[in-house]
DNA sequence: TTGAGAATCCGTATTTTCCCGGAGGCCGCC
DNA sequence: GGCGGCCTCCGGGAAAATACGGATTCTCAA
């Protein structure tokens, strides 16, 4: 017999953690063993106690998901993670999986799936929504057209100029505000275009809108 | 003793199902006498079986809550109808509820208050998260302090470029697509930017997805 | 230590956006 | 009929954004 598995289930929405919790209370040989409806809560908890595995939602209201997937990762490397979440965007699920989570779910997936993909990632093993794994291959050999492989991952100085074009500034009020030359912004933003493949502004901030890295 | 209420729940995603489900479990006056996780299943389950109060969620596969609503609200006025999603965007939560839906609920309210608002709709009473109130206030009272009651209500046109703007189309691009001059593509955008109180095009896309005129 | 990536800065040229204006035709409503 | 709202079109000019380039520091990790 082998021992239960220890599961945390992270997620903002009270209705999806008793939705998760009702999937899986069948199962013999899977143990909730802490549930939390905050990014905050959820680093507390972990202080306390790790679980085998991690299912976690991307958007908090106080975190991103990404950044809590590095910092969980970093910390607790024991600790699988499962990522289920509604938002289907191949950038999103390239950057949880680069931060070290092992799969991928939407909330639009069902019992079996879900249980799977448990038992993968407490093995170790890699588990990509299928639906998921048509668009990932889609937007993989897209941006590969282009030559160099661009991994999408903002650095601190590209987040905080997505912010104040999110909120509409331009470049060179952008400059002022973070003390740097309007050439320097510039520079930023053009690289935001890059990673998102944005062909421009206006469009950036939708992607960046949808992926939630900002609001 | 009251009698109980029929509860229906239309979802697409079996976790939230299983979520709301788990929700109203403990609640003897409540019973759950259908789920559905497409807009078809539910359109034929009506058919068969009207339930007091229908929990409803916008995002189907097949059909829009919004024409759900409409159709549903026409049918089946006795069909009590209880918006619960994730979208807190206005435009939607004044339409939804100008389709007959009494209640709007966010996927992150918690259990006492989606059961006072299916107690309150069963009853006929209009019940909205009381976060989202405060977001309706600001986006009716906003467009008032300029004066000129200027509710701000798109025409087609400008509807139609907003959507090639949010894509990321330059105003050349959205002229030749609508087939008009640019000077003209050109003044509707402009138009989208004051109507918006948008400085420029990149604000003005983060303003209509956040008032979810596009997606 | 070497190298990669982040953050900073610069030049030039072109395209696009934004801000002033103004104007004519069409349609529906009072 | 008139009036207002919508859609269409236009000029001119300033400001901003985008597309090419290239360069120097600094840090952190392999």
């Amino acid at each position: 017999m082998n021992p239960q598995i220890k599961i945390a289930i992270a997620d903002d929405h009270p209705i999806a953690v008793n939705g998760i919790q009702m999937m899986l209370s069948a199962q013999p040989a899977m143990e909730i063993v802490a549930t939390y409806t905050t990014g905050k809560a959820l680093l507390e908890g972990l202080m306390q106690q790790q679980p085998d595995v991690l299912l976690l939602d991307i958007l908090f209201p106080d975190y991103s998901g990404n950044e809590l997937a590095a910092m969980i990762s970093k910390q607790y490397p024991g600790v699988r993670m499962v990522v289920l979440t509604s938002l289907d965007a191949p950038t999103m699920v390239k950057s949880m999986l680069h931060h070290g989570c092992l799969a991928y779910l939407l909330k639009g997936t069902d019992q079996p799936t879900l249980i799977k993909a448990i038992q993968s990632a407490y093995r170790g093993v890699e588990f990509i929504e299928p639906s998921l794994k048509e668009h990932l291959m889609l937007s993989v050999l897209k941006p590969q057209k282009n030559g160099s492989t661009v991994p999408y991952t903002l650095t601190n100085r590209e987040d905080e100029v997505l912010q104040l074009i999110v909120m509409g500034d331009t470049t060179q009020q952008i400059a002022d505000k973070l003390s740097i030359s309007a050439r320097t912004a510039e520079t930023h933003r053009l690289a935001l275009l890059k990673k998102l493949y944005a062909k421009n502004s206006a469009e950036l901030v939708g992607i960046a809108l949808r992926l939630g890295l900002a609001k």
